[in-house]
DNA sequence: TTAATTCCTATTATATCAATAGGAATTATA
DNA sequence: TATAATTCCTATTGATATAATAGGAATTAA
């Protein structure tokens, strides 16, 4: 499962995908009270993504977050590692942060690695092409469907 | 990531559907070194096993663990939910343990969920067919590729 | 009866998670 | 220049999960 943090992450930034075009300040009060989020808990998770390049942020009166990025430029997978480490479900398939299991004995003829570096290339495929343009897409078109 | 619970208890599966053909108790103090796994964790791990019905135990003097189920009938997405719980990275798109994510305000429009919901599918798609049988197939194809 | 084993409960140490607290620094503007 | 509104930063907390270990009861084969 993802940790709230990176959860709440993602809904922060769609949100301001959707509703801040105009890449303006958006106060954290703002953010935290339309996709119900803990004040205190969405600040430190903004910082985050300020310190990671994905936001802006502007101090004072006024002041507050907004995309640095197009919404197209930024992808799930970034996200997801940032807040929860690696993307992959084993050490030995992760090809960011790459460990050798300790406990195996022949990493090349393991069948489990086999099996878990096809799990990470399927869900890197999907991640890295889930934008925030992208999952905005997908909402409209959801929407679309249900009317 | 798996938990080490998780991957030490697929990789016993693993030696047992490999080693142990004839399903005969084979000691716990056997897979521990083997598998380098410490004993007394692997003790916890093999009495889950057992208890969820994928392994069958004998008691005393020569007693062991051994499989109850055949190979192919024991996949991985079965061992990770008995240790880590849902495969799904967000509960709204869990299928066997749903839950209402507290923050969402409308899930059937919701974009992220639709991402993740297909991350789940081919997730399973591949855990499912991932079984002991087909992974002690591919260890056998990879050694095969090597020499 | 004994040796070898699983079974079961409790305990521990460490880390991570989810959040909160409090105040410093910065900025717009009246 | 004073003030209000904000981000920035560090520290703290409580709860839970992780990765084990300890010790002995119960069971079984010979």
């Amino acid at each position: 499962m993802l940790s709230r943090k990176a959860k709440y992450a993602i809904n922060a930034l769609v949100f301001l995908a959707r509703e801040n075009k105009k890449r303006e300040p958006i106060q954290i009060s703002k953010i935290s009270e339309s996709e119900n989020i803990p004040r205190k808990f969405l600040e430190a998770i903004l910082l985050d993504l300020r310190n990671a390049g994905i936001l802006q942020s502007r101090k004072g009166k006024f002041g507050g977050y907004y995309l640095q990025k197009d919404p197209a430029d930024i992808n799930m997978a970034t996200v997801m590692r940032l807040f929860d480490g690696p993307i992959a479900l084993l050490p030995c398939v992760a090809s960011n942060n790459y460990e050798r299991c300790e406990e195996c004995t022949d990493e090349e003829t393991c069948g489990i690695r086999d099996v878990f570096s096809e799990v990470r290339m399927e869900t890197l495929r999907i991640l890295n092409s889930a934008t925030l343009a992208d999952i905005v897409k997908r909402s409209k078109s959801l929407a679309k469907k249900l009317k």
